[in-house]
DNA sequence: CGAGGGTATGCGCATCCGGCATAACGGCAA
DNA sequence: TTGCCGTTATGCCGGATGCGCATACCCTCG
């Protein structure tokens, strides 16, 4: 094996050797890098070994690079300054400092929340650069896993994952039901989600909305039936087509009733176990200044609200 | 001081990260770094010490990055993807097999070996790229120093350099001198430097044709007498306007007899002694095959042509 | 509450790498 | 030529680094 050595320590000898270069003297660079000049020659010695030819041309009043050596130079220069500032921008997001805070959301979940508490962030760290992104909950939970996510503003459907993250509930809305204007619950000021046993439900797909069925299922288990999802759509949009075209019925995070779609109407659920909870997820280790200021702020909007 | 370690062994710990996020366990990736697990849990500690933020979330089933370990892979994997392969690239190029050959050399004087040296490099290795640069003597050198020449071809200019690099004589060529055509000297056949003591002579700026007055004293001295510089231009075509204008003489390489210059005429010298040197310079440290390759070509040309 | 997967820790030893002293080498001046 | 002064290279030793081995710990599942 010609190179016994690390491909990483390799590394410290060719920025040695980039020193070397720039001072036209071992003796010199020595001093630079504050080790004797016999270690840095034999560092030199060290490279050439394990490239595989001559790098200097060692002269009386010094040394100076052969064609190999310039190529090292034009090549590893760059390489070595690009891996110094991408190490520094990693300690300096390891210590919190990272400016850029990337947020995941649905629009017609959080705004409500979301708008108050991006006023107070800007208000308190106002040099925080915002990503934010309109996703879906499964969208938002990917994002998550693959880091390309900072904090996820997500209901239900990220209890599921809150394991694996950072949580803090933030509210929990009433759930309400929707059926289409002609149904006779339409006309109901509330309902008590037992009425419901036995009529056709409208699922979403599991692709989508993760967990969006199975909470209903759970939702109905204490009201004494498990419902019947006659038809899985995917997309919220769809699903309230079909409770129109199909006079199906589904369950709905409270913040529908603000909604306006053809033919549909949202009733309250009375139930007073029938919640959904709106939570707030970030990545674990240690979250970054502004990711905290985030959670803090969406905490005091909810309490504000409640 | 929070990292004891150097900045490329960390390289090492980073690389051996990258392996565990693939592998999603520190476990499996030991294997495939053929250490043991504790080495390997060791150097993702020190790696999170020297960094200074947790990178892996220990679980009982392996481990999952952390936001932080998430910005390293996006940030490093990349980087060490191009570390590697411009070690690759200079590790092949210290084995002398760079496809690349560029080479220096001035029109004018090299044109008649240069052509047929090409075409005999393109007959034995047809997969050589060349690129090939036309340019003044004195780039040529800044060219070879800076390395970013591999081969140069030069006149008298380039002895003074030869120490530098590696060289060859190619051929000698007679000298010549340059007269107005108004010249009584013009209608000579031939002349010795001895007939032009006492003429005035114009020489051309160091910085660009270095070493060419020098050599012009250098030559006169056996016959006997110092020549004066009446004018010093930059470029030699300015030299030829000079010499119309100011009924000076120059010594030039045997080639410009082929050229045409309004005004001018180019006698030969008769002296034995005064001769014009064609080298070939490429640089010191192993050889490319290509440039062996070029400088046998180029000596089989000289050889053919004398 | 044991078994079995995973990660962390204690300990001893080889290896690496730097410092010190000194050799070897080349140019320059007397 | 010889001695001097600059350079780079080499011999040797000691300290720190980092590995392997054995084992401890921790969590989950049956």
């Amino acid at each position: 094996m010609p190179d016994a050595h690390t491909l990483g320590s390799m590394m410290d000898r060719i920025r040695a050797l980039l020193t070397v270069i720039e001072e036209g003297s071992v003796n010199r660079a020595a001093v630079r890098l504050r080790i004797t000049q016999p270690a840095l020659s034999r560092q030199m010695q060290a490279l050439e070994n394990e490239l595989g030819g001559k790098l200097l041309e060692r002269e009386t009043s010094g040394v100076k690079p052969t064609g190999l050596g310039h190529a090292l130079v034009k090549a590893m220069r760059p390489l070595v300054g690009s891996y110094d500032t991408a190490l520094a921008e990693l300690r300096r997001q390891a210590r919190g400092e990272r400016s850029e805070l990337r947020v995941g959301y649905l629009l017609s979940a959080a705004q409500s929340m979301l708008t108050p508490a991006l006023a107070k962030l800007r208000k308190s760290q106002p040099e925080v650069k915002l990503k934010l992104h309109d996703m879906s909950p499964r969208e938002q939970i990917d994002g998550l896993r693959a880091g390309e996510l900072d904090l996820a503003l997500i209901g239900q459907e990220g209890v599921m994952a809150a394991r694996e993250f950072h949580s803090a509930k933030l509210c929990s809305l009433r759930v309400c039901v929707a059926v289409a204007d002609s149904d006779l619950i339409a006309a109901q000021k509330s309902i008590a989600l037992k009425e419901l046993k036995g009529r056709d439900f409208i699922g979403v797909d599991e692709a989508q909305v993760p967990g969006r069925n199975r909470w209903m299922t759970a939702l109905c288990k204490p009201a004494g039936f498990k419902p019947r999802f006659a038809v899985v759509v995917d997309g919220i949009t769809n699903v309230l087509s079909q409770v129109v075209s199909e006079s199906g019925v589904t369950l709905l995070p409270g913040y529908f009733e603000k909604l306006q779609h053809p033919g549909v109407t949202f009733v309250p659920v009375s139930d007073e176990k029938a919640r959904w909870d709106f939570i707030v997820l970030w990545q674990k280790g240690r979250a970054s200044a502004a990711t905290r200021a985030l959670v803090d702020a969406l905490k005091q909007v909810a309490a504000a609200l409640r």
